[in-house]
DNA sequence: ATTAATGTGCGACACTTGTCACATGTTATA
DNA sequence: TATAACATGTGACAAGTGTCGCACATTAAT
């Protein structure tokens, strides 16, 4: 039994929903097509969108002429089993791990940390009121 | 052209790959296929290891009776590469965007937020240091 | 020295994937 | 009303993928 959708996919067809996520899960085949590598023909990318539809990943509506594709789980969800496989395979399931690391690793801005901080903050401050 | 090695790994390929770097980027063909949804014969898990090798992904050194595999590229590129296209599908590319998402979304302890609140001073200061 | 246990590698094979050229349908436009 | 221009769907097909059974090699135990 696959844990989540995405591990059903091929590469293809994953690169064509990150696409469709990164383009805000709403885009035509063309626009899918510009962001794939080595774009294929148009039509190879349609056989794709009708398979990925046939599997329940896709819905579409028209628009005018031309489908207007989106995912049918919400890019939150995507979102977060995307992070979550990343954390269980890269830091040990250890989000602290990861938060360190991305702190670490990137190359920040002062402001960009000190934005954080206030975002540590008012997290933290959110929660207290609730409890 | 693909843009990562990943890029070009089938589903299967890159669960093992995902397996292996969390088993600490040496295991097994057993350990690896343990880790495997759906778990396939041991020969099967075998002949897709030797295909990883023969790739370039792979590379195994014996341990008395059996091979011990490890990833060709280091843990941490491909940690970093993992991260990177999280980053654009998800966040557009912004990682204050991801990080405030991290921080927002995810169930924190109040001393797990004020060890990343250190954590981003210490390298506040070390980067100060440096200028 | 058989036999079992534990590994690896090979050949084969059905099924999946990725690709396309083209048929088809709908607007615009000459 | 031809005819571009644009969009979708279909059938076909080579190549890739995922799977296994089995042959083989080494060590451990009867």
């Amino acid at each position: 039994m696959p844990k989540t959708i995405a591990e059903r996919l091929t590469r293809r067809e994953r690169e064509i929903m990150n696409a469709l996520f990164a383009l805000g899960n709403r885009a035509s085949a063309e626009e899918i097509r510009a962001r794939l590598t080595s774009p294929p023909g148009d039509s190879s990318v349609r056989v794709m969108l009708a398979r990925l539809e046939k599997k329940g990943c896709l819905k579409h509506q028209q628009d005018g002429l031309r489908y207007i594709y989106s995912a049918t789980i919400s890019p939150a969800t995507a979102k977060r089993t995307a992070l979550q496989q990343l954390l269980q395979t890269f830091f040990g399931g250890s989000l602290t791990q990861m938060m360190t690391s991305l702190v670490t690793e990137a190359s920040w801005t002062d402001d960009e940390l000190d934005a954080l901080k206030d975002e540590i903050d008012r997290v933290r401050k959110e929660r207290k009121k609730q409890s």
